[in-house]
DNA sequence: GTGCTTGCAAAGCTTTTGCAGACCA
DNA sequence: TGGTCTGCAAAAGCTTTGCAAGCAC
């Protein structure tokens, strides 16, 4: 069975936590945006939080910074930019392409942080699922 | 109060486990792992494989790859090379140094992917947490 | 009006932890 | 023998989901 594209809908709080993760430089986890949202409204529920982030994500206006077993921190800005994460307290800060003199000598890229170590993963769709996608499309 | 170096043991389980990991070429979580290791020591918990998979991880003998999605994945081999992720399947695999030709043009790296994007995240101590350690440490 | 979205609360999943007994060095 | 480690089970923490009502289009 196609997966129909949804309609999506501009809802008072997509539109409201889109403008707050856009107003930030931080990159907060869903809780602390939760918890700014909920100052200008204050029945917002945290599902719905995530409900949107996952839809804005989606949408590409809104990036995932993935963290398994921690919390996961998103961030407004999709230009590209890296990002350095404190092992010690969880913070994420941005990096910024002319930061960085290449993945083969990483460690001058913030003469602020002790740097321990850095990854780097591609996202992508695997030779078997891309099969799979088709598959499901030709029904 | 100085934190103490603790005396690791290399208890069958954690040998084990160390092993089972070392010989596969897949990124297992937790769990996969467990149910690799579970073939050969029938009464391991879970929980013991969390706890060794975190030792061997700060004794530097295992990778933790934690911007993978939701579960936490781990890899045996901590020699430098990057990471692809399906995101259909959450499936992971190498990408050696050679198949990348830069951050800025990284879409020529793995042929037999669709490329959708990629993350670059550095880690490291932050200042104020470089400040705190210093300051626990002088005690 | 249709059907996507919300608030609330409960459920789900991964990971961590407390404890008593077991085991490595 | 001492202190680390294990198995078990419960707890913790983050995220998802079911449902009835609400709202965007």
């Amino acid at each position: 069975m196609r997966e129909e594209s949804t309609k999506r809908r501009m809802t008072r709080q997509r539109r409201i936590i889109l403008e707050e993760l856009r107003m930030l430089r931080t990159h907060p986890t869903a809780e602390e945006l939760f918890q700014i949202v909920r100052k200008r409204m204050p029945r917002i529920s945290l599902g719905t939080v995530y409900r949107n982030l996952d839809v804005l994500c989606q949408s590409g206006l809104v990036l995932k910074l993935e963290s398994a077993g921690q919390q996961a921190h998103y961030d407004g800005d999709v230009s590209q930019h890296y990002h350095i994460r404190c092992r010690r307290c969880g913070k994420i800060e941005d990096v910024y392409p002319e930061e960085v003199n290449g993945i083969s000598d990483p460690t001058v890229c913030r003469r602020d942080y002790q740097i321990i170590g850095w990854s780097l993963i591609f996202e992508g769709i695997c030779p078997d699922c891309s099969e799979d996608i088709v598959a499901e499309n030709s029904n």
